[in-house]
DNA sequence: AAACATTTGTCCGTATGTATA
DNA sequence: ATATACATACGGACAAATGTT
């Protein structure tokens, strides 16, 4: 019987880190709601696995803010409110602006051309309807960005944000509009005059203008 | 025998943050030098308990930036160059930015005049040439602004940088200088003015300042 | 007040994987 | 290439702590 030669490679990841993208995906896409609890023998058993794996995945989430543990009680998902939003995007937006600051002299044409087109596959799933794929556009989008302001230290302060932010869209508390259509192509437009403070500007009301359309949306929805 | 009746509370830790709390320590403080490596049943052995809150610790220790973890190989302290103070004081500053700016219209006239005597008590600490203090009293200062921002999500992310610029600070490349004395009250006026903007900058520069500060010291001591 | 039930915290043995001789 | 040494990854059992009946 003739063995794959790309055996060992797709997927030798350990117990602990496919527990850890599991429960980070039940908590994100809502499967495990806000306050409930979590049972790490449970989850072992769901899983497959022993409860030592279980245990570690439910600390790193416990550090990105996704789950509390009251020692000796009990483990539950954090609770979220919608309001949140206020809270999440100031930071994340203080980060994307710095990280476009940086990016701006080190980015390049070809991979200013990416961004264009990840921008259009955005726009054309904004005006589809499909904001889920608008979702994964823009993030993509964003951490391209990311990348280029070669920082790990922001790179990992952003990332801890954007599972927050992930959450969130799916409580119905972000709402993507074509605003962000143009905005990001200002962003570009500023990229190539190699003008870090209006690509820095940018970033920043692109994140931050979510909060106010928020608001806006709430209050229609009580007219 | 009388027993004190504050027993439980002080020391009511788990192995765990013990362990977690001491190897943090010493990454910070040197007597872990980077690349060195972590044999988890060594540490164990030497903080007197099991592998398992050893383990926990170190992984907790890798999400912070302070361990790498080489599955299957080995555990060690991640190298830290000084130039990584060029790294690490962009996002810090960008967020210490913000946390000045929504600090401001919250923050009491009592809490600017505690933030009064922690500038008096750091500025006291430089003249006498006692950095280390200065560092504490200096990270006290920062901290209470941040506390008064009441954004989790903001404070989180400031933490899990203030880790690496301790340790820069122990592998000599953060450099108190009394400039800071002057800049911690021109943002107390801000703070007093209601100037979220002003208050911001300063905060801003305080921080970036330091790098300036560093390459400077590093010419000096080349010639 | 005390025993109980539940859940987390810890220990240690074993399996698995990697690097080196 | 095989074997060997070593470190991590995982499993399962026990201990400790908490809240409750």
């Amino acid at each position: 019987m003739p063995i794959p030669s790309n055996y060992s490679s797709p997927t030798r990841v350990s117990a602990k880190k496919r527990a850890f993208a599991q429960i980070q995906e039940w908590i994100i896409d809502g499967t495990l709601q806000p306050k409930e609890k979590l049972n790490d023998a449970e989850l072992a058993q769901a899983l497959g696995v022993s409860r030592t794996p279980i245990r570690e995945a439910l600390q790193l989430l416990n550090v990105q803010g996704l789950v509390e543990m009251f020692p000796g009680v009990g483990t539950q998902v954090t609770s979220v409110k919608k309001e949140d939003i206020t809270k999440i995007l100031p930071p994340l937006g203080a980060l994307e602006a710095l990280a476009a600051e940086l990016a701006t002299p080190l980015i390049t044409q070809d991979t200013i051309d990416t961004l264009r087109e990840i921008n259009s596959a955005f726009a054309r799933a904004i005006k589809k309807g499909d904001f889920y794929s608008a979702l994964k556009q823009d993030e993509k989008f964003h951490n391209i960005i990311v990348e280029n302001a070669q920082n790990q230290y922001l790179a990992n302060s952003v990332s801890n944000l954007q599972a927050h932010v992930l959450r969130l869209y799916f409580h119905q508390s972000i709402i993507l509009t074509d605003t962000s259509i143009d905005e990001h192509e200002s962003m570009l437009k500023a990229f190539e005059n190699r003008d870090p403070e209006t690509a820095a500007k940018i970033a920043r009301t692109n994140w931050l203008r979510a909060i106010d359309e928020f608001y806006a949306e709430q209050k229609d929805s009580r007219e």
